[in-house]
RNA sequence: GCCGAUGUAGCUCAGUUGGCAGAGCGCGUCCUUGGUAAGGACGAGGUCACCGGUUCAAUCCCGGUCAUCGGCUCCA
């Protein structure tokens, strides 16, 4: 009997006979392992249970607690899902079913599109067939009896798969579940060796997607679900997607009066008095920020003559998503969608000198983006916004310091909120502009900074843009959801463009680069974000109405005015509540409005000149001094305390 | 833009198998002057998103438009 010799990730080596199912493995191991064992990995592939393994190799089993169990496990669930529709729906056709982020989804063509009762009863045929424990059986056909299983059974565009993805194969991969039907799928696995692994799923929604994702393709019903190796695992989950929509901008920026919106002008916000004091907030809080880092804040115009946007490549590749107006003498005009073309005009109106460089412009003027009505979303995606935009223009050796000191302004503002983020590197992309030797030293200069600024990041290789490698940010906000914001992006095209110029120390006109950068991105997305990382509590240097003045009766009316004014006069933001109400009933509404301090003042703090202080967060805190209150607060502000 | 769902008072939502439009909160007036999460009474507030069709009659049925929401990137 021929034996093969498996490593394990101990270093230990076991025996099994060649051809032995790598589940044979796990058995060898332990019991408890055997009915663990989801699948494994050979080599460096993940393989079926039912492998057969002939050849030594390192062999890893792979349980609920490897990485990629997850991944594999939601790719399981989705053929399960595939299984049952087709079960439910016999004249049913299946497109492709992975897993995603967040679950998996699987999208079909349907005679009529699902309704929630038809997740219902899917999910109810999932679960039945899950109790059954049906095998994931994984067999090879010759590639033209595939071909011929599945145009007899109606299934075109799995004919297509196999011919676009295993063109040239001599045999093709299917797996199957036996039901009453046999459930047949093209697919190259592996999957859980049975459907009673699969413990813990849901369906969550059903849209319209198309085929391969093109619109111009035939239209197919998706089902999006979501799964987890326990049923705690999953309701945590749902918890989690609660959570979200109790927070959720738009929800909270209307509690809280914050924004609107109105049908006649979609796609942009209406601030109202709070919203907007927050907005300024975070504007002048970066204008400070920008403004001690170098930056000249500049304005420059919103509406420009085509000329611009041809020269700038956006008249030929964005003009779509831009709003086109005519000037009263007929010439063809373009809202800006970005500030650069702009900036550039501004930065070639003037001669520089090496001695300026680099050159920094800050800039937050609204742009307008002509964004397809089926993707706007609240604030987080519209068609009017301003970003913290920014352009340095820098000589070749300034890149590494430069960029060094945009990451550690990065660490620092992010830190003012409290969000952890990560930085990823996109490198060279195929398609790309210039000498190969400038991309070089580019990423190492990149590197470099990130290096000496001591910044965590990863690389994502090959997706800079077409002009230049670039960092991008992540944040993570506190219900775990990612959000990328803040970018720098060098590009070496649009000085070459526009023929921006400076001259040298050996007087000698140069060429400088542009490093386009972001910190929160859009001021609008970023204020969206915000709320929902703090539930709308924020801290009470971004909160727009710090303190509110609870007087307990009408005779305290004149003290409560008197407490507001001192308090509006060092600058903090302070409402004066001074309807006929309980105080119950004010704090309440205080409370819900997440104000950060409620000031109750009654006989005895008027005759002290005293405020009663509740925090938001802890309560009652007591009576003390107007004064103490007041340098406490200014404190609090200053510190850009997070709770 | 495409697919589906939704659109009733400022907000959250009932409702009408086609026959005068409802609640709670909020808002206004009055009473109450109250000490850490909702005091009471009365009242105002609606072109049932918009345009058209069917009908004796449309908020309801049909068609169109607009907006909002969920998707439309994840590759056997």
């Amino acid at each position: 009997m021929n034996h093969v010799t498996v490593t394990l990730p101990d270093g230990s080596t076991k025996q099994v006979e060649s051809g032995a199912p790598a589940k044979a493995v796990a058995e060898a191991i332990s019991p408890r392992l055997a009915d663990a064992a989801l699948a494994a990995v050979v080599g460096d592939r993940m393989v079926d249970l039912g492998y057969p393994l002939t050849q030594d190799a390192p062999v890893r089993i792979v349980t609920n607690k490897s990485p990629e169990a997850l991944e594999l496990y939601r790719h399981s669930t989705a053929h399960l899902l595939a299984a049952a529709v087709t079960n439910l729906f016999p004249r049913v056709q299946c497109g492709i079913g992975p897993p995603i982020d967040d679950g998996f989804f699987y999208d079909f063509v349907v005679e009529r599109p699902f309704v929630p009762e038809d997740l219902q009863a899917i999910e109810a045929k999932m679960k039945e067939l899950a109790s059954q424990d049906l095998p994931y059986q994984r067999q090879m056909w010759p590639r033209q009896e595939a071909i011929d299983f599945f145009t007899k059974r109606g299934e075109p565009l799995k004919v297509q798969l196999i011919e676009e993805k295993a063109a040239g194969q001599a045999e093709v991969s299917v797996y199957t579940i036996k039901d009453k039907d046999t459930f047949v799928d093209f697919c190259v696995g592996p999957h859980v060796p049975s459907t009673s692994k699969l413990k813990a799923f849901k369906l969550t929604t059903t849209s319209n997607a198309y085929w391969k994702g093109d619109a111009k393709n035939q239209p197919m019903q998706r089902v999006y679900g979501t799964a987890f190796f326990s049923q705690k695992e999953l309701d945590e989950h749902l918890t989690r997607l609660e959570e979200a929509k109790k927070r959720d901008h738009r929800k909270v920026g209307r509690e809280l009066g914050l924004f609107t919106f109105h049908p006649w002008a979609p796609g942009a916000g209406f601030w109202l008095g709070k919203g907007t004091t927050l907005y300024n907030t975070l504007a002048d809080y970066m204008r400070g920020r920008l403004n001690s880092a170098g930056y000249d804040e500049v304005k420059t115009p919103i509406v420009y003559n085509k000329a611009l946007w041809e020269l700038s490549g956006h008249w030929s590749h964005y003009r779509e998503n831009m709003f086109l107006v005519q000037s009263a003498d007929g010439d063809e005009m373009g809202l800006k969608a970005m500030n650069c073309p702009g900036q550039y005009l501004l930065f070639a109106s003037e001669k520089h000198s090496y001695k300026e460089m680099p050159i920094r412009y800050a800039e937050q003027t609204p742009l307008h983006r002509n964004e397809a009505s089926g993707v706007l979303a609240g604030l987080t995606r519209v068609r009017q916004f301003s970003q913290d935009d920014g352009h340095c223009f820098v000589m070749e050796d300034q890149i590494a310091s430069e960029v060094e000191a945009l990451l550690r302004l990065i660490q620092g503002i992010y830190a003012d909120f409290g969000l952890s983020y990560s930085a990823k590197l996109s490198t060279r992309p195929e398609k790309f502009i210039g000498e190969v030797a400038t991309w070089d030293h580019a990423e190492a200069s990149l590197k470099q900074a990130l290096e000496k600024a001591g910044q965590d990041y990863w690389i994502n290789a090959g997706d800079g843009a077409f002009y230049g490698p670039k960092i991008d940010f992540d944040i993570t906000d506190a219900i775990g959801r990612k959000w990328q914001c803040g970018t720098i992006q060098l590009d070496y095209v649009a000085p070459e463009r526009f023929q921006l110029e400076y001259v040298g120390a050996d007087n000698a006109v140069h060429r400088p680069i542009v490093i386009h950068r972001a910190i929160f991105g859009s001021l609008e997305r970023f204020i969206a974000i915000l709320i929902e990382h703090f539930a709308g509590a924020f801290p009470l240097w971004l909160a727009p109405v710090q303190a509110i003045v609870l007087p307990i009766a009408d005779r305290h009316q004149d003290y409560a005015r008197d407490v507001v004014a001192t308090l509006e006069a060092a600058g903090l933001k302070v409402e004066l509540d001074d309807r006929q109400e309980k105080v119950n009933y004010k704090i309440r509404e205080a409370q819900l409005q997440k104000i950060p301090y409620m000031l109750v003042v009654g006989d005895r703090e008027a005759a002290d000149r005293a405020v009663a202080v509740r925090s938001r967060a802890k309560g009652d805190l007591g009576a003390r001094a107007l004064d103490q209150f007041l340098s406490d607060a200014l404190a609090e502000v200053r510190s850009k305390a997070l709770s």
